[in-house]
DNA sequence: CATGAATGAGTATTCATTCAT
DNA sequence: AATGAATGAATACTCATTCAT
């Protein structure tokens, strides 16, 4: 009876244990040099097991963006949640973002590299899957952007659009990260972030 | 007669054969399934020859990311000359931007790729140069703002910055275009794109 | 049943089957131009097989310079055991060296290149086990002069220095071989050898 | 009139220039890295050019070879002449070799390049120069050793024969310097070498 | 004499994937 | 459900040599 469900739990246990090799190997040597060969052997499990669990390499770092999306949603919630300042909770959400880029970069590599490749990567299904992940973010930027409008803090009439644009930027920005020391008028980034983060919370601030 | 300088020419146009290859391959197939063989196989070269012109991949890379730049430079420029009204330059400038990266598919994606990809791709020496046309761009951005405060158009202590930040979020927005018909709220992107423009453009203008 | 042990048995037989090939290759066409490529065509393997099999290049020619110490090791045992007078002991294990040399051309060749060669090849771990088998063939001859020295017939204060002065000689001498018919004044080689090889042993002879 | 001698002249300086940056190659990068292509680099002339003075690769390193044996030689003359004591000569010229192994480690690496290598690079024309140089040296060995007979100091019926036990000795030890922390008793290679020599040297004292 | 552009087979190694067991 | 041997095309890059100018 219970053995059915210990065998699920274990083939889950399985993904799980292939999906840390990859994760560990993507943070160490970057998305190009990490092969499934690499994986197996990290996972301690043979290459024949890896594509009983996955399709594909693509469906590895697919379900690894995944995890991404809902760690950075997690962590962007916990670093907000009690914040009822709505320009507040915007800021510490931004910094949130960026703290995640750094602390997590691993999973940001993996979001950002679906995201700025030129090529479509998903299959319908699984974009579903992403998508759903990322409107949750974008929700929660959005449904910020409506209450400050409802206690007249904000004035925005398209807030899932800011939210968007939001987002777009703060991307943006963290990708220009590397330009630091060259094209970057501030001293270091950090500085120039907050600077950014004031400018488009200000964009919808209520003068 | 003449002849150091035919051959001379021969010589450019070998490299642009080269270039031309690499470009079309890229936007067809993407980064990663460019590989030197097939550039040199639809330049119409030998391998050795390729590696004559170019000391390595990276460096044809460097080349058409330097094209780009170039073509990027030129092209916002001749949309928005003779433009005098500041925020309306923004604007056209921003739209520009926007049509190169449809019009200009692929030098957009070189752009791109190098500006999103984690690794470190160049040496400080081909970094500088490109680096020198991107701070063209930013100028452009900085001196229109700087003029706009002249003329008490805008408000911004930092124009610098502010072309940074005008800048990634353009860039950001853009790579968003993928998710169009998923978490996108509007419409359509264009809109989007509208909308998101005119929001950044008013975060400066004085009230 | 036995199915492990035939899957074993087939993983060794590939194994040998590489090294036939490499050990043919080498001394067919010489070291530097034998590739992984003629390797794994001779052996009737992919590449890909070569590479799971053995690391890299030089990993099949470490094997092979293993092997080949070792028959080395053999041959000249065989060739010296239950000569109980020291003297001659010495002499047939020479003339067993020079024998190797020639009978087994690709072996000689083998560590002949490694000697040599004044670049180092192998990394720490490699050069442990190939020293250990080099050690025992020294072993043997620093042996043989302490019993002669025991028994009266050698005089010599460090066997080891002069078991390595030994072997470094009859390498040197073998190395000249192809020198025959211009410098060397004996009318062949044989002779030349024999002469030498007494000489040495005549060094340490007690007057 | 003159011209021709100029002519000449720098036609040689074209070789020297060549065989320069042959040699500076060998040394820094070792045998199998020295391209022809860098070669050309390295002497600022065209690869049309080497080939014009030198039929290929092969000949540039068979010319380096022939400065090699000629600089040894010269080498161990300027350091054994005026030494009247004929075990002493033996003795300085063998040290003089080893030195020259380190001191010149390019010339001494070609010329133990071709003599260990199994495989027969060059055409008898150029064996035959080749061989002359290296007989020079040991003419010296045995012209020693013959005089010293006859001074009543070495006891040995075929010099020639000895020279060349000498030498094949004295380089077979050399090549063991990388065997120096492994498979050597004594503490450092310059105590055996010593003790090596001077067992050599003793093998046809008079008693 | 001298140049240097052009070649293309060659190098070692990696890779995602298949499939018989 | 799991293994791991086998594949072979693919990778970036090097090389000695040729030859038209």
């Amino acid at each position: 009876m219970g053995q059915k469900e210990r065998r699920q739990r274990e083939k889950m246990q399985r993904r799980t244990q292939i999906l840390n090799a990859a994760r560990a190997l993507l943070l160490k040597e970057g998305f190009s040099k990490t092969s499934v060969n690499k994986i197996s052997r990290k996972a301690e499990l043979s290459i024949g097991s890896i594509y009983f669990y996955f399709k594909n390499k693509e469906e590895i770092f697919a379900s690894l963006q995944q995890e991404g999306l809902e760690i950075l949603h997690a962590y962007v919630n916990s670093e907000t949640e009690g914040i009822t300042d709505c320009r507040e909770r915007l800021k510490k959400g931004a910094e949130a973002y960026y703290r995640f880029s750094r602390k997590h970069k691993d999973y940001f590599d993996v979001i950002n590299y679906f995201l700025s490749s030129p090529q479509v990567f998903f299959s319908e299904n699984e974009k579903r899957t992403i998508d759903s992940k990322g409107a949750m973010i974008l929700e929660n930027i959005a449904n910020t952007v409506s209450r400050g409008v409802a206690e007249g803090v904000f004035v925005e009439d398209y807030p899932g659009n800011f939210a968007m644009l939001f987002w777009a930027s703060l991307h943006g920005l963290i990708q220009m990260r590397k330009l630091q020391g060259t094209m970057l008028e501030s001293e270091d980034f950090d500085t120039f972030f907050q600077y950014s983060v004031d400018k488009l919370i200000d964009s919808i601030r209520r003068k």
